[in-house]
RNA sequence: GUGCCCGUAGCUCAGCUGGAUAGAGCGUCGGUCUCCGAAGCCGAAGGUCUCGAGUUCGAAUCUCGACGGGCACACCA
């Protein structure tokens, strides 16, 4: 990578800066503060730039501006060393700066390295192999998906993609909470309904779930049995047609998540942690490790001294357990299974339950440090800018569903994905509606469907508008082989000169940033990676198809010079790698045609 | 009341471990197709980075405080 390399530059400068006694009171050889090297935002200030003399100031006791020059006396030593124009030049600048101009060797490798990476360019080994566990949605049980659980699930989706792209071993679960008493409140508020769906007098549950969220899945258990289960009491009714209830939702749930793109690994069910007994034998677990008490006939996890603002029942006064044990048994499970990483996706309502289970995990002897909660802030739903609360009690609640049908997937899934955790979203539906085709997510398709389409075109023939002669393709399908074969092949990575020996300095300027932006892919992917965000590689795709479209408007691919003609779609054949890696990643489609 | 999250253009959001003149999209106004896809590109307008202190060569970024918004504070799940 090219910061790398340049970093290492400025490094080994320090070094022999340090050594020739030019850095002042500095004595140690290794650079105290880190090297970084960045992009300038003034095009005048060079292709990359470092700031390190700005930072050694202090240290040194000298101007920012004697280090920089300093750094660059040695630097013209080192130069010589660097395979040949890889750095055309570099200046130092006022307040102490060192600033860049690349040469063509670096970024014709770059080139190279995409299209003989191919599918794989930018993975990454942060990962290490590392077993990672992702635990997501995990809605319960007892009614449809809203716009809440889509964010969650399209963070968790483009999270597991990014990590795993980066190098963990990474599996995706949805938990279901298939057990206690929501579910038996499920079943007693689904047997009413279906008593009242074949004409018998029933009593809806005052606490229960809107009627008009259940009424549709239980016509399809009414539908299909008929009136077969009207006379069970409901002590037996209510279970039943709640669990045959219970899996037409899951069902449900599960095909809008496909739909969406997103599949699990496991689905792990809640009640498996009873019947297998997991639940009592953590309580035995709690029992060996301390840090739990008996006070009033309730069993409690001293969580205060585990980091928690306060004590937490584990089992209640007449025996049952808490959702923090049933918790605590799944987690324990999740160690069990050998993660080196648990991450859990939850809704930023349930962030007061982060240090209880981090507290049982740490009192079970386990460390909490591998359980890492991120917390997706609120999607707030408007519709013609009317703020629609998102109110189970109320049935306000606009359907994940309704989004999906009304928005598409792929535009879903970007605006989702776009924006970070922490930060609430707005999403209004008419806006969404409205601006769908000028969406992003569009807009980067597009430019992946244009790459394509000018690969396509150097395969057919042309008509010459002048002349209305027809002219013959400018390559055939056997030399387009060939050309890819050539490109990916890093010895003949000089091949892409000819973008850059031409006079015309505005498409140079855009050929390079284009390059620069493909090259700056590995490390994105692994900066978003370490930060787990993946609206990171959303905006770098939106970045990188701003750059294509922007050389696009100021040159033609196919021109006179077949030479340059060849190195320019070597360009645009990467282009379109880097836009379908990134857009693989956020799980956005990138389509050949629009 | 206590804890957590947030506050950047009219709206939706970026801004990398502090760095050079704070950036996009939408919306508004104007320009741009004899030429590989105009779902594009170019330009204009729009900012006291909520406010106030502090740290330092330098703060949207770090610290503290205030204000504003959201969420959570069960022997519920």
């Amino acid at each position: 990578m090219i910061k790398d390399n340049l970093s290492s530059l400025v490094e080994r400068a320090f070094e022999e800066a340090v050594k020739a006694n030019e850095l002042g009171p500095i004595e140690d050889p290794k650079c105290p503060v880190p090297i970084v090297i960045e992009e300038p935002k003034n095009p005048e200030h060079g292709d990359l730039a470092c700031g390190v003399s700005l930072k050694l100031a202090g240290l040194a006791r000298m101007s920012p501006l004697k280090i920089a020059e300093a750094l660059g006396r040695q630097i013209d030593f080192l130069l010589p060393s660097l395979p040949h124009d890889s750095l055309r030049r570099f200046d130092i600048v006022a307040p102490g700066f060192i600033n860049f101009q690349l040469g063509t060797a670096w970024l014709n490798q770059a080139i190279a390295q995409v299209i003989h990476q191919g599918d794989d360019y930018g993975r990454a080994h942060l990962g290490d192999g590392k077993k990672v566990l992702v635990e997501y949605v995990s809605a319960n049980p007892t009614g449809e998906l809203h716009i809440g659980h889509g964010r969650n699930a399209v963070f968790g989706s483009c999270l597991s993609n990014l990590l795993s792209y980066a190098g963990y071993k990474v599996d995706q679960e949805f938990y279901i909470n298939d057990y206690g008493e929501q579910i038996n409140q499920l079943g007693r508020c689904c047997f009413a309904l279906y008593l009242k769906q074949n004409g018998r007098e029933a009593d809806y549950p005052q606490e229960g779930y809107p009627e008009e969220y259940l009424s549709d899945f239980v016509q399809q258990v009414t539908d299909q049995y008929k009136d077969q289960y009207v006379d069970l009491p409901i002590d037996q009714g209510g279970p039943l047609i709640g669990g045959l209830v219970k899996d037409i939702i899951l069902q449900n749930q599960k095909d809008l998540l496909e739909r969406l793109g997103i599949t699990f690994d496991t689905w792990f069910s809640e009640t498996t942690l009873h019947k297998n007994g997991e639940v009592e034998s953590v309580f035995r677990e709690f029992e060996k490790h301390g840090h739990t008490f008996e006070n009033e006939g309730a069993y409690w996890l001293r969580a205060t001294e585990l980091g928690d603002e306060r004590d937490r029942v584990l089992r209640k006064q007449g025996g049952a357990t808490t959702y923090l044990a049933n918790d605590s048994a799944y987690h324990l499970g999740k160690y069990r299974r050998g993660y080196d990483l648990m991450i859990n996706i939850w809704g930023a309502d349930h962030h007061g339950q982060v240090p209880g289970l981090k507290g049982a995990m740490k009192a079970l002897g386990q460390d909490a440090d591998k359980l890492q909660v991120i917390l997706t802030q609120i999607v707030n739903l408007s519709r013609d800018g009317q703020i629609v609360r998102m109110s189970k009690r109320k049935g306000t609640v606009v359907m994940l569903s309704e989004v999906v049908d009304e928005v598409g997937r792929d535009a879903v899934r970007y605006y989702l994905a776009e924006s970070n955790p922490q930060n609430s979203i707005n999403f209004d539906l008419e806006i969404a509606k409205k601006s769908s085709k000028e969406n992003p997510a569009f807009y980067i398709q597009y430019a992946h469907a244009r790459c394509c389409s000018i690969l396509r075109r150097a395969l057919e023939e042309s008509l010459d508008t002048e002349s209305q002669n027809i002219n013959p393709p400018i390559f055939s399908a056997k030399d387009m082989t060939e050309m890819q074969k050539s490109w990916g092949d890093l010895a003949q990575s000089a091949q892409f000169d000819d973008l850059y020996d031409k006079q015309d300095n505005q498409i140079v300027f855009h050929q390079k940033a284009l390059v620069k932006r493909l090259e700056a892919f590995p490390a994105e992917v692994i900066e978003a990676a370490r930060l787990m965000l993946p609206g990171r590689i959303a905006r770098y795709a939106y970045d990188l198809a701003n750059d294509l479209q922007k050389f696009y408007e100021v040159s033609r691919v196919m021109t006179d010079d077949l030479s340059v003609s060849k190195a320019r779609l070597g360009l645009i054949f990467a282009t379109r790698q880097v836009l379908a890696n990134a857009l693989g990643i956020i799980g956005v489609s990138a389509p050949e045609r629009m």
